[in-house]
RNA sequence: UGGUUCGUAACUCAAUUGGUUUCAGAGUAUCGGUCUUUUACACCGGGAGUUGUGAGUUCGAGUCUCACCGGGCCAACCA
């Protein structure tokens, strides 16, 4: 870090060696008892209620300093809000000696610090619910100042910083000087905690899995490669959780979930972290029918509980996740936005409308993947409200159960809203013999250049070979799933500490 | 990785086609002074910037050119 301090930083280290000089520990060790919080006491004082707020005692960090000559108006703000505190010389200092005033509240406080402060509640001639400060404690010095961003009454900011850079690298800053920032956050976990109850009250156990995985399976995405010294061989950080969790159905759990951290070696956009979560689960005994259903009611009690109806506003859709929501299989989507009928085309012919349609493919494309680049190309961003898009290729889905009733298909389901994936789900494989043929399948796509097709993992075909009941199973993206219901722009501004170029000091 | 755009005080922004004006301005913050309160900004006064870094063009560069560093946006990869 340099030391080239800033005028203001060199004030702040020269009031503290002052502080201490005087005697006070500008970082004391002992807990602060906090009676209550900001926004607690705003809410329930009145007349009435006073006697309860008689000797009260709060926290925070110093935004606002309004320097009256005796008097003080100091606003803190803790983990519920702003707090104003009225501190009058005379009762900080009720003798002869003025010092801690005169020095301490006067010249030594700064914006940012942390105090303490105990008294009783009042209500000042402009009306604003207040603490008369009778004791005042120095909880902890702020060196570097925070940026300063003026808010009016409802809320509006002036100078507001919004600087991306400093926003996601000094996210502590960030949500010092953005209340609506905390406030994402908050509903992130919050939306978390409902999909965890709504899971648990219908008895799935949630289970943890590896991270570090010697073969990175259960997704076509290129991973994070790491070292394991003992053992002296290469470990990957899991690209996805979905054969770990297939060998717990096979062991006999019916209904296990996870919010699995992934790693992904890839490009990094407003859709994409290197790191992001993903929930998956999978429960014994159903099929992707189910699990649309399920998903639908999931989707809509999440919308409810945060909004309290089913509709979100997202940029400029408003998006109803009112149950049930559209299916449509993946061929009827490409002929709807397309008008082409692609059901029946081989490879060289697919490859042929791509060129058409100057969409991107080549020849190491294998038939699935190229009608997976035509959906994405034409049809994705079409599907604004929640849609299924049912019934894939066989080929683009090595993981999955063949159709019942559509040779060539999967019984597969993808979950589309305001025009990107959120949910991919499946009937599962657990055809042993079949898994063994499609994971070769997949070797071959290999041999011919694809880098993402999936290697070959032959314990969990040893798991299939002891028998997995029939099994459904999802995966949702969760930062995506928040950008959506949070109307949030970016992946970044619904991951605490988003990655970055690493800084340098 | 390619295209495009940006980088001026702690923060948010100015600086007319490269130019006479002073030393690159203003608000907040900061420092000093006055007051028992302002609803983003009371009053008076002061300090603070090697204009991202380095080179070049020019009589003259915050402004133009090139390289580098760090961002944003778009595209490619992917969820």
């Amino acid at each position: 870090m340099s030391t080239n301090y800033s005028e203001q930083e060199l004030i702040r280290r020269q009031k503290m060696e002052a502080i201490k000089a005087s005697g006070i520990n500008p970082y004391p060790a002992a807990a602060f008892p906090i009676s209550h919080h900001s926004a607690d006491i705003k809410a329930a004082f009145n007349d009435d209620t006073k006697e309860a707020f008689a000797a009260v005692s709060v926290a925070g960090r110093i935004m606002s300093i309004n320097d009256k000559g005796k008097v003080f108006f100091i606003k803190i703000q803790d983990d519920k809000g702003l707090f104003q505190l009225y501190v009058k010389r005379d009762d900080i200092c009720p003798g002869e000696d003025k010092t801690l005033f005169d020095e301490l509240v006067k010249h030594w406080l700064d914006l940012g610090d942390f105090i303490g402060a105990s008294g009783y509640v009042f209500i000042t001639k402009t009306g604003e619910t207040s603490l008369h400060t009778q004791r005042i404690t120095l909880l902890s010095k702020s060196l570097k100042p925070l940026p300063v961003v003026k808010r009016d009454e409802a809320g509006n900011a002036f100078d507001e910083v919004t600087d991306p850079e400093f926003r996601y690298r000094q996210r502590y800053a960030d949500l010092v000087i953005n209340p609506d920032v905390k406030k994402v956050f908050a509903q992130r976990t919050q939306i978390i905690n409902s999909i965890r109850t709504f899971l648990n009250q219908q008895g799935a156990l949630e289970v943890e899995t590896p991270v570090l995985q010697a073969i990175p399976g259960g997704a076509a995405a290129r991973p994070f490669i790491t070292h394991h010294n003992a053992l002296d061989v290469p470990f990957y950080l899991r690209i996805a959780n979905e054969l770990y969790l297939k060998r717990l159905v096979v062991g006999g759990f019916d209904w296990v979930y996870e919010f699995s951290r992934n790693f992904r070696n890839e490009g990094m956009d407003r859709t994409h972290n290197p790191e992001f979560t993903i929930l998956e689960w999978y429960t014994a005994y159903k099929d992707y029918f189910w699990m649309m259903e399920i998903t639908e009611q999931l989707f809509e009690r999440l919308a409810v509980e945060l909004h309290g109806h089913t509709d979100v506003q997202v940029d400029h859709e408003k998006i109803s996740f009112k149950a049930p929501f559209k299916r449509i299989t993946i061929y009827d989507a490409i002929q709807e936005h397309t008008g082409i009928d692609i059901s029946l085309m081989d490879e060289a012919a697919l490859l042929e409308l791509c060129n058409q349609l100057h969409i991107e493919a080549n020849n190491t494309m294998g038939r699935g993947k190229l009608i997976d680049q035509l959906f994405g190309e034409a049809c994705e961003k079409k599907y604004i409200q929640p849609t299924f898009i049912i019934d894939y290729p066989e080929e683009m889905s090595p993981l999955t159960k063949k159709h019942r009733s559509k040779p060539g298909l999967v019984e597969r389901f993808e979950l589309m809203i305001n025009g990107k994936e959120i949910a991919n789900a499946y009937s599962e494989l657990n055809d042993p013999i079949d898994q063994r043929n499609r994971f070769e399948a997949q070797m071959k796509l290999m041999e011919r250049g694809d880098d993402e097709a999936m290697f070959i993992d032959h314990d969990f075909l040893r798991a299939l070979e002891y028998g997995m009941p029939p099994t459904s199973g999802i995966g949702i993206g969760i930062d995506r799933l928040c950008m959506l219901l949070l109307n949030q722009p970016s992946i970044q501004d619904v991951l605490l500490f988003p990655q970055m170029r690493p800084e340098k000091f």
